[in-house]
DNA sequence: GTGGCATATTGACGTCCATCGATACACGAA
DNA sequence: TTCGTGTATCGATGGACGTCAATATGCCAC
């Protein structure tokens, strides 16, 4: 009934650090600027000062970004890890070149218009 | 206090489509397979068929899938153009080339050993 | 028409999470 | 040491979301 435990999914977890309005904003100044000063972030996010350190928090415990302290100040940066792997994500999305595996499916019968029309089809794995 | 209200960018809600176990691995499913009836999904999710309905319903409205009504089936496909957008969210994260722009930033002081060390720096948009 | 199957919707429940104020911690300067 | 600044953590709050059983809807076969 209730929602599934936390995902341990390290793409998940990615994704889910990326989705929100905040973090993807702080992720882009970040790739626009080699470092940045969290302080900053407060000043262009409009939320208060936790609740940037609480994205800050996420972003870094999802790989997505690194903190290093210089005096007072701390500077975040963008895990060049982080981003190949949102890459990798999306080209593994990217569907190839694709047969008719008709016979690799379930045989189950299948709507009327099975006979005309696009079949199940099965993408082949790039022979690179 | 309570969190925002739903928001409407259209990454972000992409980003947040994908970031969840079951809908990343009804996608990935549908990059392997071009068309996926929706009844494949209840029995490869280990969910009921409800939540299932529900998970395609949001891959839908995030403009992540199609579907296709088949006789009693319904046929689901991977939006490429969603795909696509989700690519370009990842390159435009890529740190480009930096120069120091320092003077681009504002003239606070930092801390002790901004004399030494890596200095602010940002990107120079691509020439392209 | 009726019956059966596939899918969507509804309603409820419980957990997760974004947000904030208050507070604690870390560091540098005086 | 004390003070000020930057950042993290704590605790509370309220809305968002994943999940399910029950139900409704749509389509096909008979």
């Amino acid at each position: 009934m209730a929602r599934a435990p936390r995902t341990t999914d390290p793409d998940v977890r990615l994704l889910a650090a990326l989705a929100d309005p905040i973090r993807l904003s702080i992720v882009r100044q970040l790739a626009a600027c080699e470092g940045i000063c969290a302080c900053d972030f407060t000043e262009s996010c409009d939320v208060s000062q936790p609740t940037v350190s609480h994205h800050l928090r996420v972003l870094r415990e999802a790989g997505v970004v690194t903190s290093e302290r210089r005096g007072s100040w701390i500077w975040y940066r963008l895990s060049p890890d982080a981003i190949g792997r949102l890459g990798a994500i999306a080209r593994d999305l990217v569907p190839g070149d694709f047969v008719p595996a008709a016979d690799l499916l379930r045989s189950r019968r299948r709507p009327s218009t099975a006979a005309s029309g696009p079949q199940p089809l099965i993408q082949v794995a790039p022979t690179s």
